[in-house]
DNA sequence: GTCTATAAGGAGATAGAC
DNA sequence: GTCTATCTCCTTATAGAC
C-alpha cells in the first residue's frame, strides 16, 4: 500500500481518481466471499468474477489482496470503536450507558455481518504491521470498557470484583452473536440486542436484588 | 475417506497398520499450523515439513487434507460433549453443576488450544456432510444446557427468563477465552475457569441478592 | 512407511493495449 | 478503468520404487 492510499483509507470520505464508492462496492463483494469461503479460500479471480470484472482490474483499485481484507476489517475494528466509545462518555447512569453500548454493539454485528465474520476469523492473514494497527483499536475498546465498569462499581451501580475481567466477559458474551445470529432466526437483531443488554447488566452486578430482568428498561434518570 | 477410516475415526482407540499414535502426532502438528496460518493458509508440504516427512507420506495416514482438519475438530466438538454432558446429569445442586460445567469447559480450552482455535474458525472448510456431523455435537451441547437452565429455574436456583437464550449467552461467554487466553497472561487457566464459573452464575440469576461474588464457592450441599 | 517424481490446475501479481 | 495475456510459484493428490 502506498502512503497516499494509507492516508486515503484513514480519512472518512476518501477522494481521488479511484472512486471511494467503487472501492466500497468491491470491499463489500470481497467481504461476502471471505465470509463464505475464508480469506485464503477465495482467489482474486473469484472476487473479480463476483464483481463482474477481470482480476487484473482489481489491482487498479487495491494494491493487493491483503488491502481488500484490511478494508473489510476496518469496518468493524476501526469504525465500531469510533461509534461506540462516545456512548461511555455521554449522559445517563452507568447502567443506561452500558445498556446502550451493548445494544449498539450487537446491532453493529447485525448490520455488518460479513465484515464481522471476517474480522473475527481472518486477522492472522494481515501482515504484522496491519495486525498491530487493528489490535490497537480492540485494546482501546476493551480498556475503555474496563475503566467504565470500574467507575460504575465505585459509583455503586455495578459490582465488579475485577473490572478488567468483567470487561472481557461482557465482550465475550456480546461478540458471541457474530458466531450464530442470522436474520432468519428466532430473534430480530434489536430484540437480541435488548436482551443481551439486560443480561450484560446482570453479569456486572447491575441488577443486584432484581431477579426479574424484564423490568430493566423501566428504571430511568435516577442515580448518576 | 473410506468407510474403514470413518469407522476407525469414530472408535475411541483405533487400531490397524496405520498407528493411532502416529496419526495423533500428525494431527497435532497439523492443528498447530492450522491455528497459526489457517486451514487454507497451510499446504500439505508445510505440514509434512513440520512433521519431518515428505508430503506424499501424509497420504499414507490420511486420505486428504480435510481428514486432518476433521480430526483436529473432533478433539473439541466430539470429545468435549462426551466429557461435559455427564456433569449436568451428576449429583449436586444446579448451581454446583453449572459451575463444574463452566470450569470444565474453560479448562478444556486451555488444554486444547490449537484444536479449539481451529474448531472455532475453520468449520466452513469441511464438506457439508462432515460439517453436519460436527454441528450435531454443538447443538446437543447447547440444547442440553438450555434444558438444564430451564430446570434450574423451575427449581428456584436460577432466574432465566428465556433459558434458550441464556444458554447461548453463557456459551458465548465461556467460549470467549478461546479468542484471547494465553498461558503467559495474567490468569492461569484454572483461575480464569473459576472466575468465569462465578460470572456465569450471575448471568443466569444464580447469585440473586448476593452482590459479593467472592462468596460463591462457600455455599454447598443445600437446595437440590 | 517413506521416498522421488510428476500430473493438473489455481494462486497472486504485472505488462501493456485500448 | 478495464481488458487480454502471461509470469512464476504453489496447490492437492497420485504412481510406483524401495
Amino acid at each position: 500500500m502506498t502512503q497516499a492510499q494509507a492516508a486515503r483509507a484513514q480519512a472518512g470520505r476518501p477522494r481521488g481518481p479511484r472512486s471511494a464508492a467503487r472501492r466500497a462496492e468491491l470491499v463489500a463483494v470481497a467481504s461476502r466471499l471471505f465470509r463464505e469461503r475464508g480469506y485464503h479460500g477465495v482467489g482474486m479471480r473469484a472476487i473479480a468474477e463476483a464483481a463482474d470484472i477481470q482480476a487484473a482490474s482489481l489491482y487498479h483499485h487495491f494494491a493487493s489482496k491483503e488491502e481488500l481484507l484490511l478494508e473489510s476489517i476496518y469496518v468493524v475494528d476501526r469504525d465500531l470503536v469510533a461509534d461506540q466509545l462516545p456512548i461511555l462518555e455521554a449522559e445517563g447512569t452507568y447502567r443506561e450507558r452500558l445498556a446502550r453500548l451493548v445494544r449498539g454493539h450487537v446491532g453493529h454485528i447485525g448490520a455488518n455481518r460479513d465484515a464481522w465474520w471476517v474480522a473475527g476469523r481472518e486477522l492472522r492473514a494481515l501482515s504484522p504491521e496491519k495486525l498491530d494497527e487493528v489490535q490497537v483499536y480492540r485494546r482501546r475498546y476493551q480498556h475503555a470498557l474496563g475503566d467504565f465498569l470500574a467507575a460504575g462499581t465505585a459509583a455503586g451501580e455495578f459490582a465488579c470484583e475485577d473490572a478488567r475481567l468483567s470487561a472481557l466477559a461482557v465482550l465475550d458474551m456480546i461478540n458471541g452473536p457474530n458466531e450464530w445470529w442470522e436474520p432468519a432466526g428466532r430473534l430480530a437483531i434489536d430484540e437480541l440486542a435488548a436482551r443481551y443488554a439486560a443480561l450484560a447488566l446482570r453479569l456486572v452486578g447491575g441488577e443486584a436484588g432484581v431477579p426479574a430482568p424484564a423490568q430493566a428498561r423501566k428504571r430511568r434518570s435516577s442515580a448518576r
